[in-house]
DNA sequence: TCCAAGGCAAGAGCAGTGCTCTCTTTTGTG
DNA sequence: CACAAAAGAGAGCACTGCTCTTGCCTTGGA
């Protein structure tokens, strides 16, 4: 426990120099925290500055020494968003088989977790993935949390690709270049065929994910569990995962509680 | 009361009955037109009604005479909004072929054109499919125009299963009963799995156009009027649209009249 | 141990917001 | 023409983000 750096967010600094660092440290948690809740409750555009503070039993201005706006607290919040997603889809993969293990479940598994995440924190998914708040455009510091969810998906693709190969879908000659430009960039070890139908499936994933988040399938899908996970398996088939079950393209049954 | 023709609401062309009526509209039109303005300038969060009121040289409560409140106001523009991107979607389809014209290309024409239109109104885009403004929850007013882009991609797809047919996708057993609630809903002469596999297309290909326009793309894709058009290409197949010039594929035999 | 420095909270204040009320002016119609 | 309905003007309320000044008090060095 003692040589372990405990990674305390942000401060790579483990020592924690003094009761007023912690004292610094533990009041933006509290803000960030009611922030947050705030969020929960209402929404990113009803988030107020001045409720936070009257919340915490603070005057509005004091707030001011920890955030310099409210853009900087929404930033934070997106932040721990993204991470959190993050890490829910990362967890869903390492629950599920391993780099060897069923790669259409574990495909299925972390879309899966994408969803119950956003369904579970809707305004934090709409603070990252809806349209960006007020006037305000992402800073440099969410591009990393920003990629995670991301890289499991390639992460899962990659392994698959590797232990039992993918059915390379066929190359567009259009995106020869882009194609090879992305997988350079995302996994140098996947055709550019992939790494395009990759991308591709990242955001039409989230396109699922939001319509059903922004009411969009109101009066329109009820089975929205079953319809999802029939569609990312299909997306799955498209980057080229190999369902065994359905080896031409029949019904896959059910699998891969969660 | 008696004799007075009370819905005209929806119908301004008939009998404009006198100065004052015509007044009203130009002056309600006057308003959404700058708010549109300021929508298009700085987002929906910084719109503001004292602000339209002062560019229009009135006193802000006089604007309630016309809209009740914001968010009335806001549910005009996105009534408008959802007309705008389902005028250019039908416009789209009228230009490319046919009812028995190529339907891949119509496919293809009309989701371009309505990724056009986000990215040439990305403001009124993200207040109608990006996250839900403010605390706000659509009204009634909009599920009708809402649905036109949809009605346009079934369309098209009824067309081409009447003319040539489609290569009806397999039936997610788990999806039977919800598939014919869909196509009984939508569109009753397409068979279920290809009501399924054109809801999945219709939110994935929103969610490949909110990608690229809410910057989730930033350093992740190049080319991404090619990537769109291979991605959409392949949403067609999904929903069975037989692309001539690509026979193979996954979807397998084509047939399946009606 | 004492003391200056700086982190921090408090309060007042500014400019702006949505919205409501009251009062006055305009305007179409019996 | 007279009158009621519609529309505009203005003041005001409660709220927002943010800034600035004023003190308190913890902290680190002498």
């Amino acid at each position: 426990m003692f040589g372990a750096p405990i990674a305390w967010q942000t401060d790579p600094m483990s020592t924690i120099r003094g009761a007023r660092e912690r004292a610094r440290i533990e009041v933006t948690a509290a803000i960030k925290d009611e922030a947050r809740r705030q969020l929960a409750a209402e929404g990113a555009a009803k988030l107020s500055l001045r409720a936070v503070a009257r919340e915490l039993g603070m005057v509005s201005s004091a707030l001011y020494r920890y955030f310099p706006s409210r853009d900087d607290l929404l930033t934070a919040l997106i932040v721990d968003a993204y991470d959190a997603v993050g890490e829910a889809a990362e967890a869903a993969r390492d629950r599920t088989g391993g780099p060897a293990g069923p790669h259409p479940d574990r495909w299925l598994a972390v879309a899966g977790a994408v969803r119950e995440w956003a369904l579970a924190h809707p305004h934090e998914y709409a603070l990252i993935y809806g349209s960006p708040v007020p006037g305000y455009t992402a800073p440099q510091d969410t591009v990393g949390p920003a990629s995670r969810v991301g890289q499991v998906l390639i992460g899962v693709v990659r392994d698959a690709h590797r232990t039992e190969g993918l059915a390379v879908p066929p190359q567009d000659p259009l995106l020869r270049a882009e194609g090879a430009r992305m997988a350079a960039d995302l996994a140098d070890d996947l055709p550019p065929a992939v790494a395009v139908a990759l991308v591709s499936a990242w955001a039409q994933l989230f396109g699922l994910i939001s319509f059903e988040l922004f009411g969009q399938f109101t009066r329109v899908v009820e089975a929205r569990e079953e319809l999802f996970r029939h569609a990312v398996r299909e997306l799955g088939r498209s980057v080229g995962l190999l369902d065994g079950r359905r080896p031409g393209g029949g019904g896959g049954a059910a699998g891969a509680g969660a």
